[in-house]
DNA sequence: GACAGTCCTGTTTTT
DNA sequence: CAGGACTGTC
């Protein structure tokens, strides 16, 4: 058999990692070396080699972005192609078992996906409900709770509260449990944990779907959860086989609950599997591996991994030194033009970090000179309060009890049902144990409302019933304009955007246009096309803006940029308490997670990294002024090179200092930085730790050896220096 | 029910 | 500072 297409162009530790003879293997792939060609060859020989049929294959990934790239780049590859094998996200695949066997798994047959904008919602209700007080309850803690449990795996039954904090807690999943199965709702986490649940649950099913995937290839492994994990392990049973790949050093959503230990635990509870390693970078210059290896070194408890490329040193990497927010977006962006002026294209260059907020300075400085970009991560299509209005529309017409698509439209656009025909409703339903829309029935047969907020209640539920009838065997795209133009919703916005530039109505135009255009996945085939196309929203919420073509410069966050190269990219913002960020210095363990941000970012550049922090930064409308991040002590300095030489300091130094640019552009009032020593007449003499603000605003931490770590305001602590810093 | 004024709070994000 | 949520008035 001739197999030299699957071979041919690999290195030998790819080719090693493809043609491997079946088993579990954990393939630690390092940034740019090749992964996902690894996986889809892998898919390949699978099928080829070892006579797999593609039925018997499921691959996993955790964007619908890599799972889409999966998806092609098999189907090219495999030569019988790719149909029949499950290729996909762990929430899509999820929501495939669940719609498969939805009694199994106790759901109603129409059962809709929810996004976390509707989760928040729906427990800002039941916490309303439960009488408790959402300041002290906030529905985002509420569901970032709720969250954390499912991903464990954990159900409240699971929980032992400690203390009354817990307990409410505890309460709010348990209400929100029951509003989510009487509305037929499940959100994100409650996909895989139902999914987990229901393979444990019915072993007959499970036996199945062990026998059918002997086969199961997973990306990104370091970033699974325990119920991803477990769900993986169940599914694997005894017979089937794992080829896991993933990079411990890009482990970056352990916030979200995703676990590195799992590696671990993989090589525990498998123990034939066989641990490969990719360690050849095909992407960045010999100076930017460098400086990723050496700043990823300092995190303990690494696998061990070592990237090497026989490619060039490449240019150094700058290192950029502003005055304040203002002047390194300035900078940066001239640093962009003269890129492009040299030949380079926009769409080449990226700007990333830390937060997303941060996006607002570079896109000011492009503005100002005109150049095309694109910003990713801001709201998505489907995210939109226009398209989630139509969309909750259509969600009543597929299932009436979905309380949280009734309350978002009962009275969008306004039709004279306000809060306390509401507030009837709600507690009707809340008596009867039932959802709102049966809860408006019973009120309009037995209710006591006052007649006006009768009729309109009525014609609210005649207006579901008749586009329930009147849609029916039209075209999805059709049901949507209906949808648009009965419900008033197209004309509501119309009046509401006239003379604003905010195009709503071009959304919803979109939105039809999107839906006429739809056509079902693979696995999506069998379902009512408005189920599938609302799920579809859900679990895609879409990119940003319409996929321009254009050649823009690209802002993103760090994470965003995983799975990316560009040949330049611009770092930035890169200063204690922004990046690490302040809360994960607080954390413990979350420092060596920013830092494995930063060897993210870092390995995304192909030819030139430029990096830059700023002295000054403007924040939630204060100054503040910052020290260079740590993970610039932690690059080389012969790999670095800073391009605009600090006032008489030389380079480790500038990097703990932030005395001379700052006293060229405004006061620099105090002198004192991390390391004076001061005197205070209470607390005595102790080491200035952080400086914070100007002027007035100026604040000071000290370690005090008696009294601890001090925050003082300038202006009335009258600090003695006792021996300057350095 | 619409609108204006006030309060408050600010990571990362996919699904 | 700025956007979102909330309150109070007409």
């Amino acid at each position: 058999m001739d197999v030299s297409h699957l071979l041919d162009d690999l290195n030998p530790a790819q080719r090693a990692a493809v043609s491997a003879p079946r088993g579990h293997y954990l393939v630690l792939a390092g940034a740019g070396s090749g992964k996902t060609r690894v996986l889809v060859h892998r898919i390949a020989w699978l099928t080829e080699v070892e006579q797999i049929p593609a039925h018997g294959i499921l691959a996993v990934t955790f964007t619908n972005k890599a799972a889409g790239e999966m998806r092609q780049r098999a189907s090219r590859l495999v030569q019988h192609g790719s149909r029949g094998m499950w290729i996909g996200t762990f929430h899509g695949i999820a929501h495939r078992l669940l719609r498969l066997h939805w009694q199994d798994a106790r759901l109603p047959q129409s059962f809709q996906v929810i996004d976390s904008d509707d989760q928040i919602r729906l427990l800002r209700r039941q916490i309303k409900d439960l009488g408790l007080d959402d300041k002290q309850f906030p529905p985002r803690q509420a569901a970032w709770y709720i969250n954390h449990c499912k991903d464990e795996g954990k159900r409240p039954a699971h929980l032992q509260p400690q203390n009354p904090t817990d307990n409410t807690m505890r309460d709010i999943y348990v209400a929100y449990e029951t509003a989510c199965q009487r509305a037929g709702l499940v959100d994100f986490a409650e996909l895989l944990l139902r999914s987990h649940e229901l393979l444990l649950a019915q072993p007959a099913l499970l036996l199945h779907y062990q026998q059918r995937f002997g086969q199961l290839l997973v990306d990104e492994f370091q970033d699974t959860n325990a119920v991803q994990y477990g769900f993986l392990r169940l599914l694997a049973g005894r017979t089937g086989e794992i080829f896991a790949v993933g990079d411990d050093d890009q482990a970056i959503y352990g916030w979200r609950g995703a676990k590195v230990e799992h590696v671990q635990h993989f090589l525990h509870d498998f123990p034939s599997a066989h641990t490969l390693k990719l360690e050849q970078n095909y992407r960045s210059s010999a100076n930017i591996l460098a400086a990723a290896n050496a700043l990823i070194a300092n995190n303990p408890g690494r696998l061990g991994k070592q990237l090497w490329t026989d490619g060039e040193a490449g240019a150094q990497i700058e290192l950029y030194a502003a005055y304040n927010e203002i002047d390194e977006a300035r900078y940066i962006i001239e640093r962009v033009q003269q890129w492009i002026a040299a030949g380079g294209r926009a769409q080449d260059c990226a700007l990333l970090y830390r937060s997303n907020a941060q996006s607002r300075n570079f896109e000011d400085a492009l503005i100002q000179v005109s150049l095309p970009y694109r910003v990713y991560g801001g709201l998505r299509f489907f995210e939109r309060a226009e398209i989630k209005d139509t969309l909750a529309y259509l969600r009543l017409l597929t299932n009436r009890d979905d309380d949280a698509a009734f309350e978002r439209v009962v009275n969008t656009p306004t039709r004279g049902i306000g809060e306390r025909t509401l507030e009837a409703l709600r507690l009707r339903a809340r008596q009867e144990g039932t959802t709102l829309w049966h809860g408006a029935l019973l009120e309009l047969t037995a209710g006591e409302l006052p007649a006006r907020a009768r009729n309109a209640l009525r014609g609210f539920v005649e207006l579901i019933e008749k586009l329930a009838n009147s849609t029916r065997d039209l075209e999805l795209a059709e049901q949507i304009d209906q949808v648009l133009q009965v419900s008033g919703l197209h004309a509501h916005y119309a009046a509401e955007s006239r003379g604003t530039l905010e195009a709503r109505t071009d959304n919803l135009d979109e939105l039809v246009t999107v839906a006429s255009r739809y056509v079902p996945a693979e696995s999506e085939e069998n379902l009512p096309e408005l189920v599938a196309f609302l799920a579809y929203a859900s679990l895609e919420a879409g990119e940003g803006q319409s996929e321009a073509g254009e050649d823009c410069v690209q802002l993103m966050s760090l994470h965003a940029a995983k799975g990316l190269e560009f040949p330049l990219v611009c770092l930035v913002g890169i200063e204690e308490g922004l990046f690490p960020s302040q809360r994960s210095l607080d954390e413990s363990g979350r420092l060596e997670e920013e830092r494995r941000l930063a060897y993210v970012g870092i390995t995304r550049a192909r030819e030139l990294l430029i990096v830059s922090y700023a002295e000054t930064r403007r924040l939630h409308g204060m100054d503040l002024s910052g020290r260079p991040s740590r993970f610039l002590a932690e690059i080389p300095p012969d790999v670095i090179r800073e391009v605009r030489p600090r006032v008489n300091t030389s380079r480790p130094q500038a990097f703990t200092s932030q005395r001379g640019a700052r006293a060229q552009i405004d006061d620099a009032p105090h002198g004192l930085r991390a390391g004076t020593r001061v005197r205070h007449m209470n607390f005595g003499e102790g080491v200035v730790v952080d400086v914070e603000g100007s002027g007035a605003h100026a604040r000071v931490q000290v370690k005090f050896p008696e009294a601890g770590a001090k925050w003082l305001v300038l202006a009335y602590a009258r600090l003695e220096v006792v021996r300057p810093a350095g």
